[in-house]
DNA sequence: CCGTATCAATACGCCAGCGTATGGAGGCTC
DNA sequence: GAGCCTCCATACGCTGGCGTATTGATACGG
């Protein structure tokens, strides 16, 4: 042919991303070899050549989810300093993702499957780990930072959800509204935390 | 035959009940007309007597969903009289079925679905909207009111969420540290309910 | 420059589920 | 008790996806 247009060869690695990329915007049956190769432009028969079935697939595409889940949310926080400026800047970026991002739902859909349930437990747990453990440094008992942090973490999954699967469905019309509301939550999250009667670290 | 066990036939009504225990059980993928044939003890065949096709049940298993998460609510709180002892037992109730009822979430996971996501945004705008007239007869302003909602709706939807899709995930470990949360939870979002400088009604 | 390992294409069998067609069997009405 | 209406059963074709087999192309190393 004239227009051979010079398709490069697809690696593990490519089968893996498109995996990752279905998975995050429909879910875990999107993850199928078919449609992919279409997507991809070759044909089912070369992805047999990566990985051996379709769960290996789906577990290839967990490990690079687990990566940058892990990787990511680390570094954007350090340049802050007290855990107090790292909380907020925390749910500012959440409420900034609000309803852009399917990806981190539909990956804890999917968690019914196997595979998927202790790859996204990992990842919840750490975050949630950390929420304790910044609400502990503002001066928070155990249990109050636990209580909090538990808040914050299930808050922020349904928001995702609802402005995901419901667009629209929240009384947060604009992202000024997104924004005051953060604010108020941060303000809540917070209550408390000015008072002398915490537990100080002197 | 002498075993004919006589089997009483099918109504319209019981496969939409079927339909809607498969939805609530095991998402939108579950309502499929022959497992359930299998698990009601008759084929397919019959099931076209009732309905045109799938999606005919599907509306026919949210409109019955629909009726019992509208119904349901309201009744359980008239008892209370004060809006603030109906949060508090809105929020018990919450913390009670935590881990127990996936069909919530596996509903609201199916409002991808065109047919689905009309019913589960009446169903949860009312609710949240029902949350705001609480704040508000508490008496807090406007604004503060939709952002207590939100936040007290979101925390429920994403630990209802959580504790289905991943149970023991949460650092929540057994009924009496839920009903700490659910305390610790409603006091965040009661606070300031008493401060005086409330829009109050006289 | 040739051979081999890797990727690609096609065809095949398999399974699950939808929707249709066609008979059969039971109950209700008159 | 005859007839009809409703529900049940089975068979069929269709779609979409998985996994296998076989063959073809192509890049890369010796």
């Amino acid at each position: 042919m004239f227009v051979t247009s010079k398709r490069p060869r697809l690696t593990a690695h490519d089968w893996a991303e498109a995996a990752l990329e279905a998975l995050g915007a429909a879910g875990l049956t999107a993850v199928a070899i078919e449609p992919l190769a279409v997507h991809l432009g070759t044909t089912k028969g070369s992805f047999y050549a990566h990985y051996a079935n379709r769960e290996a697939l789906v577990s290839a595409a967990l490990t690079l989810w687990e990566q940058r889940s892990t990787e990511a949310p680390i570094y954007a926080l350090e340049a802050e300093s007290d855990p107090v400026a790292r909380l907020r800047t925390l749910l500012k970026q959440a409420g900034r993702r609000t309803g852009q991002d399917p990806s981190e739902i539909n990956i804890l859909a999917s968690a019914g499957h196997e595979l998927v349930a202790p790859v996204v437990r990992r990842v919840m747990q750490r975050r949630i780990q950390y929420l304790i453990s910044l609400f502990e440094q503002i001066g928070f008992t155990r249990t109050e930072s636990v209580h909090r942090a538990t808040l914050a973490h299930t808050a922020y999954i349904g928001l995702i959800e609802m402005t995901t699967r419901l667009p629209g469905a929240l009384p947060l019309e604009n992202t000024r509204a997104t924004d005051e509301y953060v604010k108020s939550v941060l303000a809540l999250l917070l209550y408390g935390a000015d008072r002398c009667d915490l537990q100080e670290e002197i």
